[in-house]
DNA sequence: GGGAAAAATGCAACCGGTTGCACAAACCGC
DNA sequence: GCGGTTTGTGCAACCGGTTGCATTTTTCCC
């Protein structure tokens, strides 16, 4: 025996039914709803009530018609075969759920967003737009500016008319360099994710900049797409190469090419870190597991989506608020999939 | 001493705005956009240059309150740490996407249902909804039925009052048993998901039955809690017996937790398919990568979430229909990690 | 007991569309 | 030149809430 089940909704209640019911006007009613104090005590707890009696559920399509916000927070997401972004996903899903927002999700994918896509984004009025993807066509980007739809721009540097949130791209490559240095590595080599994509860049330059420090070049520079199989394929190329013109050291910078490129050398024979070392970058939940043991910067994606909610939130509070880029340090998390710096040399 | 600014309430084109630029009705206008032969077609084209002109958008939640559809879908999703439901996302998505509606993302995750996520159900009126994941409260179903919110359970067996989409569980376990009697297993193990979930029961009995069948019982019974630590929790547990106890196949009830097992055996030095032969279900992108070759029985993903929306439209156009349920039979696809039947004795 | 302030509630407009029905103008045949 | 269709538009109500302001009722104090 369960306890008894709540009086089943009728159908449809309304502040019209309600105010019916309790014999006021419809605004006594909404007011009611909403512990206004103007209005009485005792009538407020009648109609709260009367409404759970009824199953009275607000519809959040009317409220947001007159003036209110909708809730929902649209989101353009990149590939879910990639784990990140699934884990992306996931994080806005719930933070949006404490913050009682919910999301809509606009894209999931890579290529570019069309038109209709994010055209639905003020269709259906979102009071902000998380952008953790593919860039928004600026004619997007224009009008949403120009409605006043805030977008913030999770991972991915700000262009255009938009706030963003993302890792430290520029410490994370220069990190993952003094990383391998710091191991002995002489041959280093890069394999990139998508390119043209903003992230990338910082990572890239930075990493090069800081090997460049130290009077090294890198060895070898592929394209991984930011796919599992495009690290694979990068990772069969390296390990074809004969002993002395491979690489002693690889920055993949993405974890799912990095593991992809990790299967694809010891597929080949090599081991790992013993013939080269493999750092990626994200710290995906996959990274940590013992066949990968990826040495990986990883994004703070929890802070990251929190940051990206709230600027969100402050945005749709006070559209006027000038744009705000938020950078946060990613932190290296060494596993054993790149050789150890010499502590002798280190001190 | 400032008194808050009144936020500059630039909105968009609407209905209204276009009326009085084309000097017609709003009614006008609405029809005019909606191509209605009624109004005459210069008139028409008036509007509709206007509408481009203007960057009229309509406002979908105006429309919807109006008695039509919002072209919203919610969608309850299992975690997204299981590539399989990251899958179901992006498929769902993306076929929505095609037929103009988009998805609301209610849940991702596993543990039960906040009530306040399913009432968000209502709150934003979606059209319908797919559950992909951890059974709606009753309670929750019942009021979706009665405010005629068609439900369609998907990767689930129906229960309550919903239409349901599944794969063929019971053929897929039978499969499953066939395959590995074939091989010459005389051992074989089973590794459970989430207990109480619909989908498992029938790829449990009916492997079980066709062992019966044989002759044969199971081994051993473990728990992976769909996850990839569980399953890796059950494959140290499997490797840890002494060999004369030890399994010689395991059929493990999704991939996720398949790919767990894998690594454990063999981190404990076990072979696979030698030493144990490993069978998962779903098919998850992943399980295709050489490191895995894992074999399992692939569920038609693209098929199950067309469907399911195929059944959520055919009930939103008619709510009156009665409950269905689609079956689709799954494809064993063998890969390495199990031994394969031997040709003499199959033949 | 009367009047003003405070408290409680109602009226009506509005958000942005849709739609049934009325109405006006042009067209028809006779 | 007159009634009867078509054809093209407008009026107004409605969807389900919110909110500024007016109105009614109560409270309070002298």
């Amino acid at each position: 025996m369960t306890a008894p089940p709540p009086i089943p909704a009728r159908r449809g209640a309304t502040v019209h039914s309600l105010s019916r019911l309790a014999g006021v006007s419809v605004s006594t009613v909404s007011r009611a709803l909403k512990d206004d104090p103007r209005i009485a005590p005792a009538t407020r707890r009648r109609i709260a009530d009367l409404a759970r009696e009824a199953g009275y559920m607000p519809n959040v399509l009317a409220r947001s018609l007159s003036g209110g916000q909708s809730g929902l927070i649209g989101l353009v997401n990149g590939p879910m075969q990639n784990p990140f972004y699934a884990e992306l996903l996931a994080e806005a899903v719930n933070q949006a759920a404490e913050r009682g927002q919910r999301l809509l999700i606009l894209h999931a994918g890579t290529g570019p967003i069309e038109d209709r896509t994010s055209e639905a984004l003020l269709h259906y009025r979102v009071d902000g737009c998380l952008v953790a993807s593919a860039e928004l066509s600026s004619r997007a980007a224009a009008i949403c500016a120009e409605r006043g739809v805030p977008l913030v721009m999770v991972n991915r540097v700000a262009r255009l008319h938009a706030s963003a949130v993302s890792c430290d791209n520029e410490a994370g490559g220069r990190d993952v360099a003094k990383f391998l240095l710091a191991g002995g590595h002489r041959r280093p080599a890069l394999v990139l994710g998508t390119v043209g994509v903003s992230t990338s860049d910082g990572r890239e330059r930075a990493f090069i900049a800081r090997l460049a420090e130290a009077g090294l070049r890198l060895a070898l520079r592929l394209h991984g797409h930011s796919t599992y199989e495009g690290g694979h394929a990068a990772g069969t190329a390296i390990a074809a190469l004969p002993a002395g013109e491979r690489p002693d050291a690889v920055f993949v910078l993405n974890d799912i090419m990095a593991m992809g490129l990790l299967d694809a050398v010891r597929e080949a024979g090599l081991r790992v870190p013993e013939d080269l070392s493999v750092v990626g970058f994200d710290d995906v939940p996959a990274a940590a597991r013992r066949c990968y043991g990826l040495t990986t910067l990883a994004q703070p994606l929890g802070t990251m989506v929190r940051r990206g909610l709230d600027l969100l939130a402050a945005r749709i509070a006070d559209p006027a608020l000038p744009d705000e880029s938020v950078t946060l340090r990613g932190q290296l998390v060494v596993r054993h999939s790149a050789r150890l710096p010499d502590p002798a040399r280190a001190g």
